[in-house]
DNA sequence: CGAATTTGACCAGCGC
DNA sequence: GCGCTGGTCAAATTCG
């Protein structure tokens, strides 16, 4: 039986029906309206890190969720709701394992247990109000199974220091979650482009790699053309891997890099174009087994 | 035709 | 130093 299997996935909103976060909405919404940027909030503020205002019911985004998630320890502690069945998400030695490949992390799952037991979620419509398209259906059926200890996002934000006291490269903050999706790409309101694609070693998937549009979108760069003249803009360096689970073919693993200094295009024309094209022509490229990518790139898998 | 994607080449880090 | 691997670049290709 598959971890999947085992879960009886909660539904903390109801779009229809509005339910326990308020009758504004589910807080993955992204209303046209809305002028709240996920990644601005202060990291060191812990008391509401997901930005999401029980009094005043305001909107966030997916990523600003996601983000404070990651940071508030667990999904479930960002929304304080519980799941049914979160043990055997969090029992799942290889969910976690991959978890901790995809943050670059490992063996500390155990060593530092999470702060709830729950860190799977599920929701039915993680973009409500944004506009529906053809994977709207399929994003319906994903399911947020398995987040992340906020540990280990904050560990990787620390210098990492060579045996002999040597800097390296200081490494983003990372963000990794699993999702149950025969999209691989979540859309989360921004745009982003895909520059790289690689074969993963003993995995007949390949992970892709993505930063974030910024200038392109017509208003971010009337925006951009603003900020040139009042600051020095700083170049947006979030990176978004995605890559398929070898073990569990239906579970995507999305990792974020960085924090985005930029408002999402969603969140100021409704709608949350990214990679449109490339994922979901790549998902059905994926299962061909006899599929392969560059020389080097099998070589080197 | 411009934008987005693909993919071979390249680079850096790491272990041996 | 060498090979392996992950990540990025950028020219070519594809798409709307």
């Amino acid at each position: 039986m598959s971890d999947e299997d085992k879960i009886n996935y909660s539904h903390p909103y109801d779009r229809d029906h509005h339910n326990i976060m308020g009758s504004e909405g589910f807080p993955f919404s992204l209303p046209a309206d809305l002028n709240f940027d996920p990644f601005t909030y202060n990291h060191h503020q812990l008391q509401n890190p997901t930005g999401f205002d029980h009094n005043h019911h305001s909107h966030m985004s997916f990523t600003s969720f996601l983000h404070g998630a990651a940071e508030y320890n667990t999904l479930s502690a960002a929304f304080d709701f519980s799941c049914s069945s979160s043990e055997a998400v969090n029992n799942s030695s290889s969910s976690k394992n991959l978890l901790e490949d995809a943050l670059g992390t490992s063996n500390s799952v155990s060593e530092n247990p999470p702060a709830t037991p729950n860190s799977s979620v599920s929701f039915s419509s993680p973009e409500a109000g944004v506009e529906e398209d053809s994977s709207s259906k399929n994003r319906r059926d994903l399911q947020l199974k398995a987040c992340e200890d906020g540990d280990h996002a904050m560990k990787s934000t620390k210098l990492k220091v060579k045996k002999k006291g040597e800097k390296v490269k200081q490494r983003e903050q990372r963000f990794a979650f699993m999702t149950k999706s025969e999209v691989d790409n979540l859309e989360d309101g921004y745009r982003w482009r895909k520059y790289g694609q690689k074969a993963v070693k003993n995995s007949p998937f390949p992970r892709i790699f993505c930063n974030t549009l910024q200038q392109s979108d017509y208003i971010h760069f009337v925006i951009y053309q603003k900020l040139l003249q009042m600051h020095k803009p700083q170049k947006c360096n979030v990176k978004k891997r995605i890559e398929r689970s070898f073990s569990n073919p239906s579970t995507v693993i999305t990792t974020y890099e960085g924090q985005h200094n930029h408002h999402s295009p969603a969140t100021l024309r409704g709608s949350a174009p990214c990679c449109r094209r490339s994922i979901p022509r790549l998902s059905q490229k994926l299962p061909l087994p006899g599929h392969h990518f560059s020389s080097k790139h099998q070589s080197s898998a």
